[in-house]
DNA sequence: CGGGAGAAATTGTCAGACAAGTACACATAC
DNA sequence: GTATGTGTACTTGTCTGACAATTTCTCCCG
């Protein structure tokens, strides 16, 4: 992989710096980002700074109906359990797949060694190894749909990550040894197991958010009502 | 269901136009798209052409790299594959799930209802009660998130059709045989029944659509290259 | 205290302009 | 004759500035 030079035009690097300010939590539901205040902050011109607010609006990063000012989602129970029992079944998919092969990607591997390796530390930290052992996963199935479908859920997951910031949900040791569990059930082309481990880790991690999120603690099977 | 009126922007209604005009396949592969062009056909001026076509574009209708003129992206064997199998998998996700409860939702029944009483005629015509068929079942899983995902997979769905349009691939009949079987082994509880009749119902049309488009016939397992 | 009119803020759309990049044809050198 | 370089036309990227339409907030009046 030779480093490939990419000229960003204004409008990329601007959604690429929301992005990342989302992601980090410096923009909240509480925070209403219009597109004089942007234009404003980054020395732009206003439809610049409109094209990268409709860019993440587009991406789902963003919400903003007609006439409104855009701001972060704020994503309920309901949203939570809807994306991590969606992530629980495109993941599935994936392992069955790679387990019929008994193909488990080194990039995996590695993010789990770092996740593995991490003393604890801002708990946000470990969100990106940990979304790396997941998009690798998925990746190594070799469908561009289905990685750029995870890749939208992985940025809800952000979400939901940087909602319940600062709360420690679960240990790294135990995060890992959870991979682990994944990496070698594929390994062994144990399909099922796979799936049943990664339903149970995504299952715990799931009722860890709605419980941090204040929702019910739902058994199963909790259709998500109208807002 | 009262009609709901909604008030379009141009930009919005500008979409919706080109949107259909690629669906109906008069925009094909080797049609420039420039936003002068389309500022002066519709009598918009250029940024809100801009807008519209950079819609699209996100919606992966349209592909542009930097300073080209958009397009509408043109859909190889490996990419035909890739997007009947990432449904197959989507799909059978939701059946399976669907299964465990007998439901059945009442619009599923109703496109193929339409479909079976179709007497032979456009080809294109078939396509619209056909993604209804279908989107019904994913819809009925009540997850905003997978519904999401599948309506992208839709769109691409419609692309391949449009570039092999005029090649009737399979008769209403047996699609309509085929859905009903679907069906009747969600009501019946019987999830991997739903799994296999759609992974079959899935893989006879992908095999269509690759040979009509000149593909090899590939029996499976044949990995994406890169172009 | 409730309701409605008015003002401020925000977004939607437009016009016109220039810079920057791409693509293709053409001319030149070896 | 091939390859390299140049130049021009076309297209997109971005900006300034402006006005219309809509929402939202405020405040006054009944």
């Amino acid at each position: 992989m030779a480093g490939r030079v990419e000229a960003l035009s204004i409008v990329d690097a601007l959604a690429l710096e929301l992005r990342r300010r989302v992601f980090a939590g410096e923009l909240t539901h509480e925070d209403a980002l219009t597109e004089a205040e942007v234009s404003r902050a980054y020395e732009v011109a206003r439809p610049t700074a409109k094209a990268a607010i409709e860019k993440l609006v587009g991406e789902g990063l963003l919400q903003r109906s007609a006439h409104k000012t855009a701001r972060v989602p704020h994503l309920g129970p309901e949203d939570v359990r809807d994306i991590y029992r969606t992530r629980a079944h495109l993941e599935s998919v994936v392992l069955r797949a790679l387990a019929e092969t008994r193909t488990a990607p080194a990039a995996a591997a590695a993010a789990n060694a770092e996740i593995a390796a991490m003393t604890e530390a801002d708990p946000l930290t470990v969100v990106e190894p940990d979304m790396r052992f997941h998009t690798a996963l998925v990746d190594a199935l070799g469908s561009p749909r289905t990685s750029r479908m995870f890749s939208s859920l992985v940025s809800e997951v952000r979400l939901c990550m940087v909602q319940v910031q600062g709360k420690q949900l679960l240990t790294t040791a135990s995060i890992a040894a959870e991979h682990q569990q994944i990496l070698d059930a594929v390994l062994a082309g144990d399909g099922e197991a796979a799936v049943e481990a990664i339903t149970r880790h995504l299952g715990r991690a799931r009722e860890r958010l709605v419980a941090a999120l204040g929702g019910s603690p739902g058994p199963e099977a909790t259709l998500p009502e109208p807002a």
